[in-house]
DNA sequence: CATGAATGAGTGTTCATTCAT
DNA sequence: GATGAATGAACACTCATTCAT
């Protein structure tokens, strides 16, 4: 079915990266052969690398997607916050995505590539850009509530912006590894902790 | 009938287990091969096979190790420490193994540790033994403290013990990225929250 | 039922082999993919198997060309020459085709059909007769030099057709190796030889 | 069996590369696959890449080992002749190995080694080896004998060496073609030549 | 006729594991 | 126990060929 259309082309990608996901999400990339994407997809091999031209950048455009897909969501929930943010809401923000199954899958498959980015430089720079925005994102926010005095001076931006995404990188890894992990109850504990440093006036 | 005394079987495993570590922590379980810790052991194959029956046995002795290693550091830590503990000493108590390269080394291997857990019951077995013992110390440590009235009576002891260690399991990540992240502005922001949850008296 | 004219399908098989033969050239028959023979054609797999049936057919095709071109090449010279033939000017018209480049390319491929020939008897058939008509123009003309004495009659005129096409395909051999190979140099030698023989009276 | 011997190495080598050579001889090299030389050898994939690290340092060792072999023949035919060399005898030497039938296949190989040398800068050095030190050596003969006025002062010996080549390969070329090509004929030709160079006086 | 996406058998190569010495 | 050559299933990837559009 050659000059095909655009659309076309671009299902086929999917095709392809959306039984990559599955199969990495059950065994992970490197147990992940060829083989099971190709009987996942139900296309052949070459069907495959007319699209990718080898495993690894599959990998490398699921590690992408991931991330962007994250970031997209975050930005999103950004956007329908009402100005000025406060960082309860933006707590909320972060941990929107626990809602669905499908992004539980897609989690796994993103401690993998956290794992993986400490020996591929590739999958450093998609981990580093996935980490670093939001990061950048809760600096400015923690800066501008300083500003109004809703959050003692005293206070590193970017400390608590490193600490606050450590929350929830922590957490992503204790629901990865049980799944029943109560995300209200932690939750709840972040609510705790942001009440917390906007009421407390230095030592 | 074995020829050789105990402390000769002990030290080849030590051989094999130190070499496997070098091995894993620069390349990965998954690309690190046989040949790899061989050439890097300086044994043969069959020395190796005489030790452990295949290669997954020398990464599951890998993690166990480096959970063991973990969980007696923390143990130390806590015995040296004079009674009653607080959040501020046990933090510090948790970063200490921050210092050595070695130990840096090792809690690279701990990444991937982690996401392999999430394929490998056996891995996750380990992993749930390493971070659930620590949990349930520092739970025991915030009940006290509640109890001595220098913490909030509202806050779930269980919430944030685990929100405590995500604080340093994403610390662990972010260093692993990036070696050059700075672990005293990280502590000094750790003090500020525990500090801030001692003197927060509820909304 | 044929939409184009038979100028078209002629064009569009010279696109074709050229194509196959400045590939053929570069890098050889079995290195050579049908992709390559495309991106250098500037067509379609279909297209391409709208005039050969298969990859061989091009290849077939190819060495059948080379050879006609060069006996039309031998021929054309001989027509020119002034009757009656003597070695010096055969020997000449043989090495005529060493002046252009583009014909360098061609014998880079010739030399590879050679090969082919061992394995694929199409092949051999082809460079059977690519060979065997000159040698017998040779030693026809050997003969004809002996009837006007100007050659030895103990000399066996198909054994010399034999070393004299040797000297060709020798040096075609050296040439392609080494293109700085001096063919100016080899052809006085050649001559040499040639008068010795017209001279010698046996021993 | 491990501990091996030097001995026993280099016996799995040669098993190797004879398994090897009766493939390429009868496929040729690019049509024979490891497939094919696991079969003929009755090792196993991995026993081969043991002693070779891919299919193209087998290549090439066979293509070594074949000059190698040849330029030892003709070295050892120079050795066991009567000083001075004189051509007649030097041209028997260069045939001498068109005796075996194990020879015969050695030189379809080595056709196909001389195509390969067009594309495979590896294969060219081999094959320049292989044939610039003869003609090297012929040169000097021919010098020698010129020293001595065995032949005419007038010719270019490198010329003439060269050309001498090329009726040994040209030779190769149509015996690899067809096996009943006479070499006795073509030998008693090479002699006349000979001869008639020897008591050429010039022009 | 032209297109080029799809096919899938086949390729060279790797590597955990075994076992005769 | 120690050795390391041997095994062979499995792997990622290629490419001549087909055929629906």
């Amino acid at each position: 079915m050659p000059k095909v259309s655009p659309e076309h082309t671009e299902a086929r990608r999917r095709q392809i990266l959306d039984a990559a996901a599955r199969c990495f999400s059950q065994r992970g990339f490197h147990r992940t052969t060829l083989k099971d994407i190709i009987s996942e997809s139900g296309l052949s091999a070459g069907a495959i690398y007319n699209h990718f031209s080898a495993k690894d950048e599959i990998v490398d455009a699921i590690a992408q997607e991931r991330h962007a897909r994250e970031t997209a969501l975050l930005a999103e929930a950004l956007d329908e916050s009402h100005k000025p943010l406060d960082l309860h809401e933006l707590a909320r923000a972060f941990f929107a995505s626990f809602a669905s199954a499908e992004q539980m899958e897609s989690r796994r498959v993103g401690v993998e590539v956290w794992a993986e980015a400490l020996r591929n430089p590739e999958m450093l720079t998609i981990v580093r850009r996935g980490v670093d925005e939001p990061r950048r994102v809760l600096a400015r926010v923690i800066t501008d509530s300083q500003e109004r005095n809703e959050l003692p001076a005293a206070i590193d931006p970017d400390g608590l912006a490193r600490l606050m995404v450590a929350i929830f990188q922590g957490f992503v890894l204790q629901q990865a590894w049980d799944p029943d992990t109560d995300i209200e109850q932690y939750l709840a504990t972040v609510d705790v902790v942001i009440s917390a440093l906007t009421n407390y006036e230095g030592r």
